[in-house]
This record gives C-alpha cells, sequence and structure tokens, in this order.
DNA sequence: TCTTATACCGGTATTAGTATCACGGACATG
DNA sequence: CATGTCCGTGATACTAATACCGGTATAAGA
C-alpha cells in the first residue's frame, strides 16, 4: 500500500469538519457559498457531509473566507482529541 | 473536464506555499518537522518544492502545527497579489 | 396540482496528493 | 579507505479530492 487509506478516525474528523462548515454556513445556500469560495456545490456538499474528509487546503481555506471564519480555529475544533473536557454544542 | 487541472496560478502559489513552509522551517531537518507533523519527508518536500501545491487541510494543519505558525496567516500569505483592488469575494 | 428551488445521493471521469522504493551526496566513524 | 547513517531527491503505485450528470425528495409558490 503507498498511500494510506484514510483511517476511521480521519473520516470522523471529516464529519466534524463538515458540520462545523454547515454550522458556519447558516441559511446561506450551498451554491451561494460554493460559488463565493470558488468550488462546487457538489464539493461543498461533500465535504459538508464528510464524504470528502480530508479537502485540500486552500479549498478550505477559500470556505473559510466566504464564510468568514478562521482557518486555526476551524482546525483546532474539529480535532477529536481536543475536546475532551468540552461537550457541548458550542465548543467550536 | 471532471477536475480542474491545476491553474499556473495555483501552481505558483503552491510555490510559494512551499517557500514560507521552508522559511519556517529554518534549520530544522525535514525528517524531523515531518515526523512532528505525522507526515512523511517526502510529502514534506513535495509541498515545499512545489510539486503538491495543494496540499491536504490537515496536513497543512500539521505542519503548521509543527512549525508553530498560524493558519490564517500562511494562507493570506501565500496568495501572490491580486488583492490590490477589489477583493473581498477570493478569486471566484 | 404543477412548477421551481434547494439539498441529497449514486455513479463516473480525471487529476492530484501521499507513501514506498531506490539512488546519490555529505558526514562521521571504523 | 570502507562503511553506515542521515538527508534530500526522482520514480512509481495507489487512494482520494474535485467536477459533472442523472435521479430523488421535500418545501414554497403560482
Amino acid at each position: 500500500m503507498v498511500r494510506t487509506p484514510l483511517t476511521p478516525w480521519e473520516r470522523q474528523r471529516g464529519e466534524r469538519f463538515g458540520a462545523l462548515l454547515r454550522r458556519a454556513r447558516g441559511d446561506r445556500s450551498m451554491v451561494e457559498v460554493a460559488a463565493a469560495a470558488g468550488v462546487s456545490a457538489e464539493t461543498l456538499r461533500k465535504i459538508e457531509t464528510g464524504r470528502a474528509p480530508t479537502p485540500a487546503f486552500f479549498t478550505v481555506a477559500a470556505l473559510a473566507a466566504a464564510l468568514d471564519v478562521s482557518l486555526d480555529e476551524l482546525a483546532f475544533a474539529c480535532v477529536p482529541e481536543a475536546d475532551a473536557t468540552a461537550d457541548g454544542a458550542l465548543s467550536a
């Protein structure tokens, strides 16, 4: 095996990541945000639903810019290990 | 066309990005930083040399954590310019 | 009811990221 | 001088991300 298949932990992290993005999107439509970020709506949907658990850095950066969220907070919030204490929905 | 091939602008951005990472690495060795970030040294080398212009988000996040740099600064610094006048909505 | 818009889902195609393998150079040590 | 180790590099293999297409479901509006 040359390229390590995504581990269940990575997929879980992808789901958290997608949930974060979806929450940040709020009531705006997918196509709206996707267009603002310069990615296709399908890609945004896959990221939000966790079907693309490890998106490209600049894709995330564009989405974060479109959603006006911090990359650092985003990266920190989706790490499962870091939430040992805060279990509420407002952990982000 | 199903998957947009990387544009020259994206490749340039990747080179800038790699240069930033290499500068942030300083005198530390590749294997050192790569191990700290949990990626292979070859991957780090490719990113640094710009041969992997659009690395995965979490790969970048891990490297940024290992190098102790901000993701937001990293994402902003690697944009050539294109933000002189009418910016705000990214380059769609 | 019918139409429209949004989101979800499956499959498909193609490019790109990542890891392993193998090689050459630098440096230290025997 | 030979050898082992570390570092960087090139080539190769394989999985994943991205985009496009079709279909489906639900809700709002004419």
